[in-house]
RNA sequence: GCGGGAGUAGCUCAGCUGGCUAGAGCAUUAGCCUUCCAAGCUAAGGGUCGCGGGUUCGAAUCCCGUUUCCCGCUCCA
């Protein structure tokens, strides 16, 4: 385990040195939670959105992409569930140290009242057998009375207090109820809180309720308010998909674990119309379509794992996540869900605008049921810079470290180095440096010594150096030096420019 | 939000029972050397010791507060 701690910190400290990614506002002492990325980072982000992107619109002809708004009218994320999910009332345990929701607290002692009107009902059963009459029983035995009237009276109490957001008659009553911590057995609680877990700002100058947004929560709403408007423009048919990259935004209580947890993030989202009754196999398809796509990469199959939601979100009817084997153990990376038709028709009933599909097929409209693809882009770059990086131990002793990147995602895709600074060579490299540079990421390099510029290079990823001897000058032939394997290779500047542009096209992953 | 640990140069850290101008290695820059797998030579730059306050003749070091990061708990559409 320490040795996994040791990784990630190792993973931060090189992220920074070699400019991938940098705590937020640095100079400030940093910004909790967020984080820039540098030089090599944002190209590295942009090789993994192009890799998503492509295989996700380009290869498949009945899928679009867009860029919704961040902004988006309030009413959205009253349609979508999230103005009353993800609003939590939470209280802490001062004892035990641990924190509940509140009202969760509340509904757990309703339960035990539950549980006695229950026993009463299976002690009448064992008293009466055959003879017993259970809506009689509950409506007339004394004791079944007490505790419905005690339940029906916190009932009333809870929404009375949930309804008017008033936190502080929570806290009475959860103290009136003398409701114990179950770990610690103290009532020693905090102060209720509301956490909201969207941001929310002001449109326009004039601040008030009305003029009340939120930032996104989620990409997919975007997708789904777009739906028709792409359906018609783009004369899409059943089945078909809709794609997005995009920041989101949640004021997560505790954000950390780099950037496996940020309050801003981005997401590259996929939802997939189909008609209903079919999700489950699309869900199936695309369970399996999301594997290869990560497997292409190269990281080894026992990275991932497929981990079936067992409690389901009030929208789907299956659910699962693709987990990656980060430093700190397995965790989501992608989400594959079958959101059933949840969303079209909470949208239609607050728009009020019809979001049908009409299938000419069956001469009939129905609302598409949705298959939701969602990866995070931030986790997908830091399952690539884990997966990537490597301690090696050479055979002559010495260490290096390596971030073997998979080539089509690697920031700076070849290194150009003169073998010595003097004798026409930094001349001739110069010239295959400008020979490359339309094609690929390409660096130049001529301090220090070649093994330690291979070092340097090894260190950010670039998976092939050219190096330029004397002997080019006379035949035209470099060096081609493989990051992986170490190895060298002679032949002519031509055939390595044109190595070099094939190895580390994005196409080669695209294959399918 | 609670608890634990930490914050000194770009990175990794030493110094921290208070006391000269705060150090090392690596990295960076310039020059020398010219060598196909780091760690050759010379020189230079770089730090208000996370920030604020206090104690003291004197604080990187002691005290208080605060902030950021890491770990655990918690949360996680």
């Amino acid at each position: 385990m320490a040795t996994n701690e040791d990784s990630l910190k190792n993973i931060i400290s090189h992220a920074k040195e070699y400019g991938f990614v940098f705590p937020s506002s640095d100079i400030y002492d940093g910004l909790s939670a967020t984080y820039d990325y540098g030089q090599l980072g944002a190209q590295l982000k942009n090789n993994i959105k192009e890799y998503w992107w492509k295989s996700m619109v380009q290869m498949h002809e009945n899928i679009v992409g867009i860029d919704a708004a961040i902004f988006m009218h309030p009413t959205v994320w009253k349609a979508s569930g999230h103005v009353d999910a993800f609003n939590d009332p939470l209280i802490d345990n001062k004892d035990s140290k641990k924190r509940y929701r509140a009202d969760v607290l509340v509904e757990e002692h309703i339960a035990k009242y539950e549980a006695k009107i229950q026993k009463e009902v299976e002690k009448g059963q064992k008293r009466f057998g055959d003879a017993f009459d259970t809506e009689q029983f509950l409506k007339t035995n004394p004791n079944v009375l007490r505790n419905q009237e005690k339940i029906d009276e916190i009932n009333t109490k809870l929404e009375a207090a949930l309804n008017d957001s008033n936190l502080d008659a929570l806290r009475q009553l959860i103290i009136d109820l003398e409701i114990a911590c179950p770990i610690s057995g103290s009532k020693n609680w905090t102060e209720v809180r509301q956490f909201n877990l969207m941001f929310s700002t002001e449109l326009g100058s004039v601040a008030g309720d009305a003029a009340k947004i939120y930032l996104r929560p989620e990409t997919a709403q975007g997708i789904f308010v777009n739906f028709l408007n792409v359906q018609k423009t783009g004369r899409m048919k059943i089945p078909f998909g809709i794609a997005q990259i995009g920041k989101a935004f949640r004021n997560e209580i505790v954000a950390r674990q780099f950037i496996f947890r940020m309050r801003e993030f981005e997401q590259m989202e996929m939802q997939f119309f189909v008609k209903p009754g079919e999700e489950l196999q699309w869900y199936k398809y695309w369970q399996e379509a999301r594997l290869k796509w990560h497997n292409a990469l190269g990281f080894g199959e026992n990275k991932y794992r497929l981990h079936d939601h067992l409690k389901l979100a009030h929208y789907a009817n299956a659910a699962s996540d693709i987990e990656f084997d980060f430093p700190m153990g397995f965790k989501e990376l992608e989400g594959i869900h079958s959101r059933t038709d949840f969303d079209l028709k909470q949208h239609e009933e607050f728009s009020g605008k019809k979001l049908r599909y009409f299938d000419p097929e069956a001469n009939e409209n129905y609302i598409p049921y949705v298959v939701e693809t969602s990866i995070g882009l931030d986790r997908m770059f830091l399952a690539t810079l884990c997966a990537s990086y490597q301690n090696e131990k050479l055979e002559d002793g010495s260490e290096r470290v390596v971030l073997k990147i998979p080539m089509a995602l690697a920031p700076v895709k070849v290194a150009i180095l003169p073998l010595v600074k003097k004798d026409g060579l930094p001349e001739k490299a110069m010239e295959i440096f400008n020979q490359l540079r339309p094609f690929v990421q390409t660096n130049y390099d001529e301090k220090d010594s070649i093994g330690k510029r291979y070092r340097r290079n090894d260190a950010i990823g670039t998976p092939f150096a050219i190096t330029v001897d004397h002997q080019t000058l006379e035949d035209n032939t470099i060096t081609l030096r493989h990051r992986d394997s170490m190895e060298q290779e002679r032949i002519s500047i031509k055939e390595a420019i044109e190595k070099v542009i094939q190895k580390t096209d994005i196409r080669s992953l695209l294959s399918c």
